[in-house]
DNA sequence: GCAATGCTTCGGTTACGATCGAAGTATGAA
DNA sequence: TTCATACTTCGATCGTAACCGAAGCATTGC
């Protein structure tokens, strides 16, 4: 007994449902109040103050004050990996919520996870961009070619830059809704960032799914097909 | 808020400690007694019987009764991948157990995980893999080459029988005290087999840790060489 | 300065769940 | 049959942590 890590602490950090509300928020990737996360967590600001705290402390999120607001985000990207693994776990135990919801359509289309782009189409672009050889798949292990980078180039993503970050390029991540892996790591947060600033798709508010333009969901598909 | 699968039940499930260790106890892949994980977990029979009975609900654990035993082992593979995932994360952030223990050492040398070798051995085994060119890696993703498969086939693994398996053949799994990839899937466990088999190391009783023979020692160190 | 907003800290209540003793069921051994 | 072992269920206790009202800081705006 007593072998490894403890793992029991921040079970117990994501095993009450109010913090677990917040963390599956903060995988929106947006920093977010207090009051905000209270809101989220269906609990006070005093509670949600408390919850708050005790996941700072865990190392789980990180905190940055601006005025008289504290803005939390997860810790870092490790964090986020770790709620969408335990949420792919939990989906595949049938841990669903009790009412799917009217916004669950939505989330399943497109959301976002952390900072790119997942549920249908997150799955569909990275499929797409296997198809076309822009991406080597080998196992769980994704790798951009030299194809996929002329190809990026075109449509307005430098690789060069994003090369020179830390973090790695192509990841891949557990879809929860689709169970199937879709494109992280910094390629996948350019690609998204590249189809909000063109106006495909924006954010909503309170929601973690994201909203195609009619015109962007034209554009999407046909920049991303599938011969099936 | 309400978005998405219900990560708190099983972060709950995971976040008691008696349950935490039984869970890390039968990651060694042993199957073992109400009895047994009542005592890794620190509590009766009692209590360990009312948490046993939770984590089998919640899809964590399965059951099988033999004679008078009933014998507990994790559900399937993804269970262990969690587990394991999660260890990796609390080591990262620092989440280690109090006291260190006698057992830490030779815990981090080589242990079991789930069904494959796991600590310093297991990483310098896929490293070295790789390193022959047996292995491919690309990113987080494994493939075995024609040459490993003919170098395996040299020290008695049959792969053509592993591919007949629905289990991916190749997988990496994070090792929490390494903070690395070591390999998983049916050849992981093929390999650690072997090794057993051959004598080369043994299982202890009521540890994770796997214990080299001198002899096996050596063979070992000289069949995954590093160059370094 | 004063009021308003955002958040934290304090204090006290409450509820849930972990715990164990004791009793109950099942299997095996004598 | 009787006893022993392995485990579960019941009942009751107890501790902890989630929770909120109220008060206390800090920052902004007027």
């Amino acid at each position: 007994m007593k072998e490894g890590p403890d793992i029991a602490q921040i079970g117990a950090l994501i095993g009450d449902p109010a913090r677990a509300n917040m963390l599956a928020a903060l995988t929106g990737g947006r920093a977010l109040t207090a009051t905000e996360l209270a809101g989220v967590g269906g609990i006070t600001v005093q509670t949600a103050s408390t919850h708050l705290a005790k996941l700072e402390a865990g190392g789980l999120l990180a905190q940055r004050k601006q005025g008289r607001h504290r803005y939390f985000t997860l810790a870092d990207e490790a964090v986020a990996r770790l709620i969408e693994s335990m949420m792919g776990f939990a989906a595949g135990r049938g841990h669903l919520r009790h009412q799917p919801g009217p916004k669950e359509p939505a989330l399943r289309k497109a959301r976002i996870c952390y900072d790119h782009l997942a549920g249908d189409y997150g799955v569909r672009m990275l499929d797409s961009l296997i198809a076309s050889g822009s991406i080597d798949a080998v196992g769980d292990g994704l790798a951009l070619t030299e194809k996929g980078e002329n190809d990026l180039q075109r449509i307005g993503i430098d690789v060069g830059d994003l090369r020179s970050s830390r973090r790695p390029l192509c990841r891949s991540c557990l879809d929860w809704s689709e169970r199937r892996a879709h494109l992280a790591g910094s390629l996948g947060k350019a690609l998204l960032s590249n189809f909000l600033d063109k106006g495909w798709a924006r954010r909503t508010a309170e929601s973690r799914s994201i909203l195609f333009t009619p015109e962007g969901d034209r554009q999407f598909l046909m920049l991303f097909p599938i011969d099936a």
